[in-house]
RNA sequence: GGAGAGCUGGCCGAGUGGUCGAAGGCACUUCCCUGCUAAGGAAGCAUACGGGGUUAACCUGUAUCGAGGGUUCGAAUCCCUCGCUCUCCGCCA
C-alpha cells in the first residue's frame, strides 16, 4: 500500500509514477472520496464526543440522585444520528481503503522504464557458457531416462505436476539442502520452517489478495475456515513481522527457509508447457530481509549477490536484469532478475527475483520499528529467491548433460549426493 | 471430536454497567539524592486516525481491553458468533 499521504500531496506525481508500470490512477475519484471521508469523518467524531459528554453526564447525575429523562432524550437522538453516519464513514473508509489495496507499489527514481521484459536492462552477464560437441537435449529428454517423470505427475494430480524418482529426486533435493545451508552458513540468514498454508491477513499483507486470488490454491476446512497454500516462501517469513514494532538494533533481521510454493498459473495456459519450467508446485529458498529504511538498497544489492553465489556456485552461467517500470511485481519498487542459462533453448531464463518492497508491504502489515527518537516508523522488506528449486534443476540438468546421455553433478553437489559425481543410466 | 478454564498496555495483574484508556507492580527513559556494585525520591512511558499549530515541540478529539456483531443514554464489564491459549478425555504421525 502506498502512503496515502504521498496520494493527497503529491497527487499528480503519484499519477505519473503509476502510468510507468501500466497503472492509471484514477486522482479524480480518489480526491473525492477522501473530501467526503474528511467531511464525514469529522462530523462523526463531533456527535461521538456529544454523546460521550451527555452520557458521563448522566453517569454523574445519577449518582447524585438527580432525574435524567430530559438528558436520555437527548442522548438518544444523537446515538441514533451517530448510527447513521457511522454507516456512511465506514462506507467510504471502506472504498478508500479498497482502492488503496489495488494500487501497485511506486518505482524507484533507478528504475528503467519500460512497458515489458524486452525493455529490461541487462546489467552483467556472468560465467562461460560451455561448448558442446554434440547436439544438446532439453532437460526433459535428459533425465526421462534418469527418472524425471511427467506422465505420472500428470497421472496423479493432472497437468503442470512432475514426479521425480531416484537420483533426479535425490539431485533435486541435493540442490535445496546445498542452497539453504550457503544462504544460512556463508550469508547469516536464519533458517525458518514455515506453515505452508496461511490465512488472508498474511497473504493482505505481502500483496498477493485482494488482487490476485486466481493465482491461488484455496484450501477449505470448513464453512468459513479458508486457507491458501503459500505461493512462496516470502509470505510466511515477511508476515512474521505483521503487527510487530521491532527494536531499531535487531535490524536488519535476515530469514531464509526452503518450501514448497504451489501457483494456480491462471492466465498462463500454453507458456512453458514441456518440461518443469513452470509447475504448479515446486521448491525454492527464499530470503527475505527486514530493514531499516536507510540501508534497503544495500540489502538489495546484497541479496543478488547472495542469489548470483548459488549460481557461480552451480558454475552456472547467468545474467543480471533489472527489471522495467512495466515489469515488475505488484509489491516491488525495484527489482532484478537472475536468469540462468538453458543451452537446449539458448536463452537465459528467470531463476530468481529479488525486490525492495521499501515500506508497500511494512504498511500493509503494520510490520515498524521505534527509532532514535521513540517513534514508530515503517520498515522496508526485501524478498528474494536464492533460488528457485526446481528451474536450478533444470539448469544443472542442461548445462551438465553429456554425449551418452549423462549429467555430471557439479562440486558443489557431490557430497549431498553421497560422493555421487555422474547420474547414469 | 467431547468437557472445562481463560484471552486486559512491553510484561505481570486489578477491574462485572457510568467520572476507566484503564489501579498497582515490574521493565524502560529523564531528573534528584546518595557514592558503590545497590538503594531511595520525582516525573514520563500503548497504538492508529482526525482537528489545531511557527506542521517541531505541543494542544485537542475519536477509536481500540482476542476479532466481529448486538443490547444500552452509556460496555473492558451483559448477550451472540468466531479465533486463539491452557487443562482433562478420545484419536493420531
Amino acid at each position: 500500500m502506498i502512503d496515502i499521504n504521498f496520494l493527497r500531496e503529491n497527487t499528480s506525481q503519484a499519477v505519473e509514477k503509476l502510468s510507468l508500470r501500466g497503472f492509471h490512477f484514477n486522482s479524480k475519484l480518489f480526491l473525492e472520496l477522501e473530501e467526503e471521508r474528511k467531511k464525514i469523518q469529522i462530523k462523526t467524531q463531533e456527535l461521538q464526543e456529544v454523546r460521550n459528554q451527555l452520557s458521563k453526564k448522566i453517569g454523574v447525575e445519577k449518582s447524585l440522585l438527580k432525574n435524567t429523562d430530559d438528558l436520555m432524550r437527548e442522548v438518544s437522538k444523537t446515538s441514533a444520528d451517530l448510527k447513521m453516519i457511522e454507516i456512511q464513514l465506514h462506507e467510504v473508509q471502506q472504498k478508500i481503503n479498497d482502492y488503496l489495496m489495488e494500487i501497485p507499489n511506486l518505482p524507484h527514481p533507478t528504475v528503467p522504464i519500460g512497458k515489458n521484459e524486452a525493455d529490461n536492462i541487462v546489467i552483467r552477464e556472468v560465467g562461460s557458457k560451455k561448448k558442446f560437441d554434440f547436439e544438446v537435449k532439453d532437460h526433459v529428454d535428459v533425465a526421462s531416462k534418469l527418472g524425471l517423470d511427467f506422465d505420472l505427475g500428470s497421472k496423479l494430480s493432472g497437468s503442470r505436476f512432475t514426479l521425480m524418482r531416484n537420483q533426479i529426486a535425490r539431485l533435486h533435493r541435493a540442490i535445496g539442502q546445498f542452497m539453504l545451508d550457503v544462504q544460512v552458513n556463508e550469508h547469516g540468514y536464519e533458517e525458518c520452517y514455515t506453515p505452508y498454508l496461511v490465512n488472508t491477513d498474511s497473504l493482505v499483507g505481502t500483496g498477493q489478495l485482494p488482487k490476485f486470488e486466481e493465482d491461488l490454491f484455496l484450501t477449505k476446512k470448513g464453512e468459513n475456515d479458508l486457507l491458501y497454500l503459500i505461493p512462496t516462501g516470502e509470505v510466511p517469513l515477511t508476515n512474521i513481522v505483521r503487527n510487530s514494532i521491532q527494536e531499531e538494533g535487531d535490524l536488519p533481521i535476515k530469514l531464509t527457509t526452503l518450501t514448497p510454493c504451489f501457483r494456480s498459473e491462471a492466465g498462463s495456459y500454453g507458456k512453458d508447457t514441456r518440461g518443469m519450467i513452470r509447475q504448479h508446485q515446486f521448491e525454492k529458498v527464499e530470503m527475505v530481509q527486514i530493514t531499516h529504511p536507510d540501508q534497503s538498497y544495500t540489502a538489495l544489492e546484497e541479496m543478488v549477490n547472495h542469489a548470483e553465489n548459488i549460481l557461480t556456485k552451480l558454475e552456472l552461467p547467468y545474467r543480471v536484469v533489472s527489471l522495467c517500470s512495466g515489469d515488475m511485481g505488484f509489491s516491488a519498487s525495484k527489482t532484478y532478475d537472475l536468469e540462468v542459462w538453458l543451452p537446449s533453448q539458448n536463452v537465459y531464463r528467470e531463476i530468481s527475483s529479488v525486490s525492495n518492497c521499501e515500506s508497500f508491504q511494512a504498511r500493509r502489515m503494520m510490520a515498524r520499528f521505534k527509532d532514535d527518537s521513540k517513534k514508530n516508523k515503517l520498515v522496508h522488506t526485501l524478498n528474494g529467491s536464492g533460488l528457485a528449486v526446481g528451474r536450478a534443476l533444470v539448469a544443472v540438468i542442461e548445462n551438465n548433460q553429456t554425449k551418452e546421455g549423462y549429467i555430471n553433478i557439479p562440486s558443489a553437489l557431490v557430497s549431498y549426493m553421497n560422493g555421487l559425481k555422474v547420474i547414469k543410466i
